[in-house]
DNA sequence: TGAGAAGGGTACGGTACCGTACAAAGAAGA
DNA sequence: TCTTCTTTGTACGGTACCGTACCCTTCTCA
């Protein structure tokens, strides 16, 4: 009897859910690892499963042919596979795994039938949706108005939040990828912020220091989008 | 008898609506003139109405204290107040009138009432989020990737398809707000575009000359929302 | 018709970030 | 311990865009 028991996930938006909500999912849900670059959600094709993160963090990519770049976050404060619950069963975003974790999988018809049944659980899958687009909406802002280093601390964060752990395994390369700039500009921006005591970076791993100066350093491109998730997911 | 006739809509949502459900909003729908920069959603407010735009473009604002800046636009392909349909009834971002036209306005309650009812409402208007959602990423990919003259051109290849004018109504000042770009910037670039042929440039308007070499210049930036837009308009 | 406003053109120094290249240092396996 | 790969540090010229300032043109309206 391995299924979970609400009391013990980890999930917020499970949490959440109204007892009877949680009841319908949890017969389908399926505790599974989640490991570093694995695809949750390949570009393009049906989508078998949604993922509800319990532990680690999940990157939503948009690509081209030219290069690629992170334009959501999702960790244990959400699911991936929105487009499940928008009405399609395909995206063109790839989900792609930056933390390793835990996840409860449900597989596509079991989580769209559940919205299809229950008012409550579409309002509260609908308004993480739009904690989403409002995330989404402050990356557009973050990347046309601050410079490397104001992205790269809104960006530690908003992982900081998701891991909820003070080290966090990240290459600069990684990182350039993530914010769509140069490697080189990565190391020079780190080195800024942990000249301020924001950080300590290590070969490999990141340790958040100061909060409060990075959130100056994002300005109010952090903290919209944090305050909305918070507002949405406290509404009956 | 003011109702309108699905046959006579513009907007392509209502249009592919199945007539149950236009037959259950068509009570509800209320023709409205929607003049230049009206603010049809305000930020933070309790949302009254949504919009199913007929004619004119909409854009939907991420504001800061330090400045605004466009991150998604909506046409006679859509309907602004989204987040009615995503469980709450306010949000962040500001939606305002950006070309003269005309709008179906419905009541908050009456929209949530009939997505509450309906399966295959739920199904189009879920599936118009996700495409919003691809337009918002493709725009973080753009503002990331794309110099002025890129971002130019598929900003106005975006307003092209959903005004359907090849003259549009668009000052320097105002495109600089939209990119979140320097005007002299945009002036510069407008050259450029007129240079090309692919615009013609007037005091206060743009005619569109040439989809294709904009498109080039856009690359992958432009037309995969569009695409994304089409297959999920085109699923049953 | 003439004043004021709105829109557009141009210039100039400054700088953030680019593309590229190469070397040093830490980790991992033989 | 040596080799090899990954990760990080640093340098260099080039350029796209910035902030700011000023002037000119076109439109509006009294």
């Amino acid at each position: 009897m391995s299924q979970p028991q609400q009391a013990s996930v980890r999930n917020r938006l499970l949490q959440v859910l109204p007892p009877d909500d949680f009841t319908r999912l949890a017969p389908h849900l399926d505790a599974q690892p989640i490991k570093l670059r694995e695809v949750l959600i390949p570009a393009d094709e049906p989508i078998s499963h949604a993922y509800f993160i319990e532990e680690g963090l999940c990157s939503i990519i948009g690509h081209t042919a030219e290069g690629r770049l992170e334009i959501g976050t999702v960790g244990y404060d959400g699911f991936v596979g929105t487009p499940l619950v928008l009405g399609t069963d395909r995206t063109p975003h790839v989900s792609m795994v930056q933390g390793e974790g835990m996840a409860l999988r449900i597989p596509a018809a079991a989580l769209r039938a559940a919205f299809d049944e229950s008012a409550t659980m579409r309002g509260v899958l609908g308004r993480y949706v739009q904690s989403l687009i409002v995330q989404v909406g402050q990356t557009v802002y973050a990347n046309a108005e601050l410079n490397i280093e104001g992205r790269l601390a809104r960006w530690i964060l908003m992982i900081h939040d998701r891991l909820q752990k003070d080290e966090m395994p990240l290459t600069h390369d990684f990182l350039a990828l993530i914010l769509g700039v140069r490697r080189p500009g990565v190391t020079t921006s780190v080195h800024i912020l942990e000249g301020a005591g924001m950080i300590k970076a290590m070969r490999g791993r990141v340790r958040v220091l100061d909060r409060e100066k990075m959130m100056d350093l994002a300005g109010d491109t952090y903290g919209v989008a944090e305050a909305e998730y918070e507002r949405l997911l406290a509404e009956a």
